[in-house]
RNA sequence: GCUCAAGUGGCGGAAUUGGUAGACGCGCUGGAUUCAAAAUCCAGUUUCUUCGGAAGUGUGGGUUCGAUUCCCACCUUGAGUACCA
């Protein structure tokens, strides 16, 4: 019997599919465990063999919660709405949906032959209907409330109305916009309807807002910073501009401190946490409002060092600031005005870039110091930005660097107010060991004390209070996109109105086309048919229907246009967890009271540290939005998280040969040249010595070596035969190369090029009349790790390595590569080592003649090399040490074949520890043994020590802490004797020669070290 | 600039409270088997060596009987973030 894995492992996910065999029921008497990964975007490349490294690691530790008696959910999905789908369509007219089901339908059956333990009967899809349904609807709970400060949790809108109602707006402690209007409960009702509307939407949770976004009116649609390179987008190369748009936004910074906070009660990685520490950007100092001489306006600035008030010596506005054009003075006006203008022509990204240069206008205005009510000049700046803090800085320049620097540029005083230090050459920023001079009320006191005193002074002038600021801004949610989550939105004298819920979901329309409209308006502007409302049977009084621009009701029969933006990608990845403990998939409610109570929240999430900032803090607020409101019971989404590395794929290089000639450009010279253009190609070898010119590498003759002048002579000569009667021309040209990415699938494991598979190869018709210059007879690809990408022509597929080896070979190698969290590259070659293994494994069980397994009593040996796997792949697992746990695997095999070992009381439980990491060859074997059930619920093998125990140890000795030999001593072996016998031993005496040692350490049953 | 992570053979990596550096695998070398190849098996494989040994975990210091592991400074690489007041 020949361990034939492709039969086996289909009949295994066959028979694991048939059974329903890792369906979990939201009733259980075990302990519940949610193992989840982060669902993939399907998209139309298909997986490759870095995809599946986190679902392997998360799917060997669910299997191994089974077998340590949880109950397990491993559920699996697709966040299926967003961008090549709705390209791609641009681009064929192919409906996103289509292709999502496609793309859907070959990640399915990438991810079946790999044979993971999913319970696909919760699937959830973000772009399925009945999915989005809930999104939809958490959006309206978001509309549908405010963030009570004095309760510190989001709170029904409602409940807002009547305190307005009651006591107006100016006792309330809520969250809203900075501009919001204080109003008496009579000044409220005497407000109309739209006016309400206006103040209400300044609190909610989900508002629209006048935002500033990068326009690109070629493409008609906002791109995100990094899809602009040097002011102009990167796909197509139109050019970007700032633009004010109404979008809607998510107040998430409402939830910033609690955001911070709940980082405390969760286990994920420091550095991830840290990167949400920094994203959130906490700071703690003090607002200070300056009056503006001879005008009535005031200006807040926010500051954390409240203590440096008295070296205040100038004050900067953003240049984008409301005052600025109230405040300046006639003769400034004209140099101002030209630096707003210039300043607002450059992205915000180029002004970040290029810090270096200092610039910045007077305005003409003074402001009034709030102590000394001495002047202080307003300027503008670029190095001051319009969206943090208040947009204006009080500038401390013997405090603070950047200050400093636009003192010194611009000749403005830098008084010193921190005692015995120099402020001639730099500012002081650091807030230690150093005391307040030259500050009045704040002299000789350090930091913390001078920043409470300076915050209640400013309190007791009504000119300043002690503030907390945070960098975290609230999120744009809308998209001028087809392919997303239709907002249940529509528009009644320009104020946005929720759509009833019993019309969810609303779905999206068809449309013509998936490009905005010709009035720029986003592509659901081409619907003409909005069917949502089709859901309901009956329609009653104050029911809207749909019509071809909008909605009407049916009471005054208006028609209102509808919300054509469509939300963004993190919308239906916010909640999708919750959606998966949902056992039956009904649709009265997003998960059911029971399943979420069951299920609370994610035990262990896998995925890619690329989400840090994203999903997961916006999950981490919909979760405590959704708590705030009652709807779900937990605070924090994902308990513990993990971060998996990347694989990395191993591309291969070709080099072209680039020939020129310096001087001579006539039409001999030109036309050989053309005709080695594209048609020769050089070894890896050849491209040492070479220079960067003219953005080639070019062959530098007076830097080379002896070694590299033989490629010299090489390429010339190569030319010379290959392309005879051009000797003259060949001796005067310059050389150089282009390297490029060569499909990789076209080079072996010795980085030979494949010549044929290359010259016919669809790809690369245009070489089809190449010369290559060989190196030992083969052409060399050179090799570089990258990131694992269709474009760089480096992908593995995981089909071919399960056809060739096997899911069990591709899981073990997956983890075998290394640890689980990071960076590692790809090599296939490598596999053998561990389908090597799979067969050893195999080879225990059956011979030639067929199952060999005998009720033989274990042998001692045989026990201890159990009981040592068992041990160590236990703690390996719980440590999420994956790759050291193969090796033991191997370790194991290799002593057990050794010893010949046939006992059934070994081989049996030594497959449960390898099932989670191989579960069809685990499963296999299992059923040999007569077991007519999945191995997947067994139970872990239990460890006992008592195998493990020695009577003797060899103890290394060891001479000033080297290693030098090692001496076999009982293990009960008094420190004394043992001394005795090291110090009598003769490779001691011979490593003293003679001397005394100094100093004997005996550590019993760990070492001996002597000092010499 | 700041924050975080990481630097160990030809390669991926191991060494879990400081206690035998290089487990396991790839690759490579030699051998067995074979007409041959694949597959399989055996032996070797950090470097230097006068074959006794000696050095060695990015660099330089330190703590310790003993440091890949702890401390300080620096170098390199990767990731994130950035004029954050």
């Amino acid at each position: 019997m020949t361990y034939n894995f492709n039969e086996i492992e289909a009949k295994w996910q066959k028979y694991w599919s048939d059974n329903q065999t890792f369906k979990a029921s939201n009733t259980s008497d075990k302990p519940k465990y949610y193992v989840l990964d982060m669902f993939p975007y399907p998209s139309g490349a298909g997986l490759h063999v870095g995809h599946p490294l986190g679902y392997i690691a998360s799917d060997i530790y669910a299997r191994y919660k089974r077998h340590k008696g949880f109950n397990v959910l491993h559920p699996q999905g697709y966040d299926s709405f967003g961008l090549p789908a709705e390209q791609y369509a641009i681009q064929t007219g192919q409906h996103p949906a289509l292709t999502t089901e496609t793309n859907i339908a070959t990640y399915r059956r990438q991810l079946d032959q790999i044979g993971f333990s999913f319970d696909w009967s919760r699937e959830v899809r973000t772009s399925d209907p009945k999915y989005y349904r809930w999104t939809q609807w958490i959006f309206i709970q978001l509309f549908e409330s405010y963030y009570c400060k004095d309760s510190d949790m989001a709170r029904s809108i409602s409940e807002l109305v009547s305190v307005f109602e009651t006591e107006g707006n100016t006792t309330i402690n809520a969250v809203c916009d900075d501009d919001t209007p204080s109003f008496t409960a009579e000044e409220w009702k005497a407000f109309s309807d739209v006016e309400k509307q206006e103040i209400l939407l300044k609190y909610r949770l989900t508002y629209l807002a006048e935002t500033e976004v990068n326009w690109c009116p070629a493409l008609g649609t906002v791109l995100a910073n990094d899809e602009i390179v040097n002011g102009v987008s990167e796909r197509g190369g139109h050019p970007v501009v700032r633009k004010k748009m109404t979008q809607w936004s998510m107040r998430i910074s409402a939830y910033a401190e609690r955001l911070l906070q709940g980082l405390d009660t969760i286990d994920w990685t420091d550095s991830l946490k840290e990167s949400q520490r920094n994203w959130i950007g906490k700071s703690v100092g003090a607002s200070v409002t300056f009056k503006v001489k001879g005008h009535d306006e005031v200006i807040d600035v926010f500051t954390t060092r409240p203590d440096t008030i008295f070296g205040v010596s100038f004050m900067t506005l953003a240049p984008e600031h409301d005052l600025v054009s109230q405040i300046v003075t006639d003769e400034q006006k004209e140099a101002v005005e030209a630096y707003v203008e210039a300043t607002s022509k450059r992205s915000e990204r180029d002004r970040m870039a290029d810090v270096k240069t200092i610039s910045g206008v007077f305005t003409g205005a003074y402001a009034e110091h709030p102590f000394t009510k001495e002047p202080v000049q307003i300027w503008i700046g670029d190095y001051v930005l319009a969206s943090y803090g208040t947009g204006a800085v009080m500038a401390v320049p013997c405090g603070d660097q950047r200050d400093y620097d636009f003192a010194k540029h611009f000749g403005i005083d830098i008084p010193n107010i921190f005692e015995g230090v120099d402020v001639s050459e730099e500012a002081f920023a650091s807030k230690d060991n150093v005391k307040i001079a030259n500050s009045d009320f704040l002299n000789g006191m350090n930091y913390k004390k001078a920043t409470k005193r300076a915050i209640y002074e400013l309190e007791q002038i009504g000119q300043g209070q002690g503030k907390t600021n945070y960098r975290l801004r609230d999120a744009v949610f809308s998209r001028q996109r087809y392919w997303g989550e239709p907002f249940p939105v529509y528009y009644v004298n320009g104020m946005p109105q929720m759509i009833n819920e019993k019309h969810l979901p609303i779905t999206l329309p068809e449309v013509e086309k998936y490009l905005p409209t010709e009035t720029g308006e986003p592509p659901l502007g081409n619907a003409t048919d909005w069917a949502w409302c089709t859901n309901t049977n009956s329609v009653v009084s104050n029911d809207l229907l749909v019509s071809s621009s909008g909605v009407e009701t049916s009471q005054d029969n208006g028609v209102y246009p509808l919300e054509l933006n469509t939300m963004p990608g993190w919308a239906g990845s916010s909640w999708y967890f919750f959606r998966y403990m949902e056992d039956a998939m009904r649709n009265e409610t997003f998960a059911s009271e029971e399943a979420l109570k069951y299920w609370e929240n994610v035990d262990l999430y896998i995925g890619g540290s690329e989400h840090a900032t994203g999903h997961l803090l916006y999950s981490r607020f919909w979760v405590k939005f959704l708590k705030d409101r009652g709807f779900v019971g937990v605070d924090e989404p994902f308990k513990k998280l993990i971060n998996q590395g990347m694989i990395l794929g191993t591309s291969a290089f070709m080099y072209k040969l680039i020939c020129w000639h310096g001087a001579d450009n006539s039409d001999e010279v030109l036309n050989f040249i053309e005709q080695t253009k594209d048609s020769v190609f050089m070894s890896e070898s050849f491209t040492k010595g070479y220079n960067v010119e003219k953005n080639l590498e070019v062959l530098s003759k007076d830097k080379l070596n002896s070694e590299i002048d033989l490629h010299v002579l090489t390429i010339p000569s190569f030319l010379k035969s290959n392309f005879p009667g051009n000797d003259s021309i060949i001796d005067n040209l310059k050389f150089g190369f282009q390297k490029f990415q060569v499909d990789v699938n076209l080079v072996n494991s010795s980085d030979e090029l494949d010549i044929n598979g290359f010259l016919n190869h669809q790809l690369y018709q245009e070489y089809k009349n190449a010369k290559f210059i060989f190196e030992e007879g083969v052409y060399k690809v050179g090799r570089e790790v990258e990131k694992m990408s269709k474009s760089k022509y480096n992908v593995v597929n995981p089909d071919a390595i399960c056809e060739q080896y096997g899911a069990d070979s591709l899981r073990l190698y997956e983890m075998f590569l290394g640890p689980l969290e990071q960076y590692k590259p790809w090599n296939t070659a490598g596999i053998t080592g561990v389908h090597g293994f799979l067969k050893k494994l195999w080879k225990l069980y059956y011979n030639d003649q067929g199952f060999k397994v005998t009720d033989a009593e274990p042998t001692k040996d045989n026990l201890k090399t159990l009981h040592k796997t068992i041990k160590k792949v236990e703690e390996d697992i719980e440590n999420f040490s994956f790759n050291t746990s193969v090796s033991t695997f191997m370790i194991a095999v290799n002593e057990l074949t050794a010893q010949k070992c046939t006992s059934k009381e070994i081989l049996e439980p030594l497959l449960v520890l390898i099932s989670p990491y191989a579960p069809h060859i685990a499963e296999e074997l299992w059923s040999a043994f007569g077991h007519d059930t999945s191995i997947s619920t067994v139970d872990f093998p239990v460890f006992e020590a008592s195998h493990l125990v020695e009577s003797s140890k060899e103890y290394p000795v060891s001479f000033n802490g080297k290693m030098r030999f090692k001496l076999e001593l009982p293990l009960d072996m008094a420190k004394d004797e043992i001394e005795k016998i090291v110090m009598a031993h003769e490779k001691t005496q011979a490593q003293l020669q003679g001397r005394e040692p100094k100093k004997v350490i005996i550590v019993p049953g760990k070492i001996i070290n002597i000092v010499g």
